[in-house]
This record gives C-alpha cells, structure tokens and sequence, in this order.
DNA sequence: TATAAATTCTACCGATTTAGTTGGGAATGA
DNA sequence: TCATTCCCAACTAAATCGGTAGAATTTATA
C-alpha cells in the first residue's frame, strides 16, 4: 500500500502544467526544478504520461510539456495509472480474480472495497480541484475528520 | 498502491487462526496448506506478526500459532502495519512529512486523505467480522456500490 | 533423564521491482 | 546549419519480494 516516487512525482509535475497557461509548453527541465525531482527520473515519467494521452509535448527551441486536455478533465486516478497501473491489485492480479477458500473467503471483498475507497478520492479529485485548492467535498470532508493527520 | 503478496497472506492466515478455537495451536506447514501459502515463506510473515503482538507460538511437538488476543480487537490495518508498515507512506515517510511546494502544495492533503479512505476500511473491520462474513455498514456498501467491481 | 521428534527461529539467496542515470538520436525553430 | 529540446533504449544500484536451508528450542517418550 505504499505510494510510489514515480506517483509522487507525475502528480506533482501534473499540478505545474495545470497551475500554466493552456498551450505554453513547459521544458522538462523546468519541471524538474520547480518540484525538485531528479530531471532524469522526470523523462521517463512525462513519457508515461504522454503514452496515455494526459501530457503532450513539443520538440525542438521552445517545446516542452503541457496538459493534452482541460485540466477539469484529467482524474489523480488517471495519473497514477498512467505511471504505476491498476490502483489495487493482488499479486499483479485484481482482487476479482483472486480465488480465496475457508476461514478467508470474503478476503476479495476487503480488497475490492479498498479499491472502491481509494476510488472515491482518486476517481473524482481532478487536477483543476487540486491546483484551485478546492477538493470535492467528501474528499474535504475526509481531510478534516479528526483523525486523519494521526500519524499512528 | 500494490497490495502486497505479504500482506494477502499474512489477513489469510490470520482468518484460519480466528476460525479455529482459541488457544489451540494450529502447525505454520497446516496453514500453509489450507490457505495454499508458500510454507517457508509463510514463517517470515508469522514471525513478524508474533513480533507484534498478533500472533503467539508455541514450540516444541504439540507447538503452533494461535491468536494473541480475541479477533474482535484485531483490525485488518493491525495485521497489515505489522508486515508492511504504514498504510499510506510516501517515498517510506508519512503523508504529512513531505514538503510540497507551488502548484501542488495540496498534494499532502491528497496522500492524507487517501490514507483516511484507507482506513475508514481498514481500521473498522476486525478479523472477527470477516470470518463471521459481517461486515461493518460502512465497507458493504462500499462494495455494493454499483461500480465497485468494475475492473477499469 | 537422555534422546529423538517436532516445530519455531534466524540468516541467507536469487529474482524482480524501484529509483535513477547515461547516452545517442530525432524533431523543431532561429 | 546549429542550438535546443524531446525521445528512447539500455544500463545500474539499491531495496523489496518470494523463497530456502539449517540451527535452536521445546516436548514427548523410552
């Protein structure tokens, strides 16, 4: 259940491109200071994100990076797919496909609501939403429950 | 956002050990076998739930596993923090110790939240329900939501 | 009370994944 | 033509994952 670099990363570039004007290309290098990820690193994720329609690019002088589509459109769970596959899976499998016997057999049912939850805060939270730092309102919600900053 | 193989093995093993009568010692090869877990594997990740107070062993010829304490206080987020750690770390440091910056200054609040959702599943169901097959409110009408077995 | 059997415990190993680097090539604009 | 920038494949180092072997410990039995 860990959250990748890579995912920290694209997300973070993402936001940039969505905080820029529209159709302004932003160089690679450029990301890469703005948000202090290795510039390297940073190509292969903008190529990820290139593969699955989230970014496009422009070569040559005055190219770079920009979002391929309105920033209202592109999900946080769009983004981590893009860089690291499914949201939930079993063992490289989804949780569907897991076959559970015995005392365990509603095991696939905790792992499909995990997926479901994560769902809710991935599936709806857009990049527009983060840059305008206006979360949906469950996510808000889940944000301010009293105990979601204990760290335990 | 991979659920671990370590971690699907180690909820399974704990289902048999609360299915069976307390205090009975059930043999590490017997839960291999029943829930079809790599044996030798299957020791490292006892071992680390025995280090945290889940399990208990007994040694010697009439030796095994068995709970440490009743399944209705073992949450399914104790047994994953055991062979996992954190439910939600970043790059293996919390959600709140990160340091972000210009467009994506709310991607903390994103990773926070994402760890509420994952408790909000995790933390309220206990061993107990899921071997009963009652689970809390709150996660089956996660998983009776329409789309929550959509592959995607 | 030895001793053998059963079982846990610990240290290690190889393969895969993660995080990041290197370097050459291809497009673009001046 | 040439500087600039993206593109892409291969490479590396370190951590993690999945798995193994053998030593250490406890219990049962003679």
């Amino acid at each position: 259940m860990k959250i990748s670099a890579k995912t920290d990363y694209a997300v973070r570039a993402a936001c940039e491109l969505a905080g820029a004007e529209p159709a302004k290309p932003i160089k690679a290098e450029a990301l890469a200071q703005l948000q202090a990820i290795p510039a390297n690193f940073l190509e292969n994720i903008l190529s990820a994100l290139r593969n699955s329609g989230i970014v496009r690019s422009q070569r040559g002088a005055v190219g770079g990076y920009f979002l391929a589509r309105p920033a209202e459109t592109i999900s946080l769970a769009d983004i981590i797919r893009a860089v690291d596959g499914p949201l939930a899976a079993v063992r490289g499998e989804a949780p569907e496909d897991q076959n559970y016997s015995g005392a365990a057999s509603k095991v696939a049912d905790i792992w499909v609501a995990v997926r479901a939850s994560l769902r809710v805060v991935l599936e709806e939270t857009t990049l527009a939403d983060l840059v305008a730092q206006k979360l949906p309102k469950h996510v808000q919600a889940l944000i301010d429950s009293p105990d979601a900053w204990s760290r335990r």
